[in-house]
DNA sequence: CTTTTAATTTACCAATTGGTTAATTAAGAG
DNA sequence: CTCTTAATTAACCAATTGGTAAATTAAAAG
């Protein structure tokens, strides 16, 4: 998988609160597809296809045991997600996005009493 | 915005290439429609939209100046993802999920060569 | 006032998403 | 062999997504 498309399935796996809330009951260790669909008000099938997104992602691996189809959490993916928010971190961290929109305003502000500078 | 309603929009915002690339474009600073849509091979109403995703996420700020709307990166909701997969940092740093996988592997091996234990 | 430029809105389309119910597969248990 | 449990597949549906072309708004420029 290209590395655009590995952002792409992993931002579009977290999309969603129900596989969020999935991926935090592995951090906690194993479960099967009923333990993860327990907590949550929706069928089997749905279940299934939320693991299926994971799956694509690379979020999880499956194994077999009996009948049952143990999950478990990989993060590997996040990794990359780690990597590419961290490049924004000095635009939350300093401010530098509300120092800009204040330097923005006191400009306007500027022009709008002082038009014919 | 509930914190998870906030995340659910800024994590389907980030999972478009388009959108990732326009906010690499703004974190160089404020740039008009015009100027986002150059690089790419589609049409404006496109850009217009993508705009309004990440305006929805609260990741730009968007302001008027004659008949051009510059755009401005706003990091903030980005802090909420970095603090998410924060959480699983240990899991692919430790390479715990790794060492699980290794573990089972191992024990369902022993089951295979000893069934009776 | 007319024209040009920037951008948005509207209306439409095909593909994807998140959900359902019903049927099917897989494996262990009586 | 039959029954039960776990899970998936298939078929379907409504809503959303990412795109388009055409029309519209907004403001500057001739």
């Amino acid at each position: 998988m290209a590395p655009d498309d590995a952002l792409n399935a992993t931002f579009a796996a977290l999309a969603d609160p129900t596989r969020r809330a999935i991926l935090a009951r592995l951090a906690q260790g194993e479960a099967s597809v009923k333990q993860l669909a327990e907590p949550f008000a929706i069928s089997a099938p749905a279940i299934t296809k939320h693991l299926k997104v994971l799956e694509r992602a690379g979020l999880i691996t499956r194994g077999r045991e009996a009948q049952w189809r143990p999950c478990r959490l990989h993060a590997g993916p996040l990794r990359q997600v780690a990597d590419w928010v961290e490049e924004y971190r000095r635009f939350w961290e300093q401010r530098l996005d509300r120092l800009e929109d204040y330097l923005r305003e006191l400009q306007a502000q500027e022009q709008r009493h002082d038009p014919q500078s």
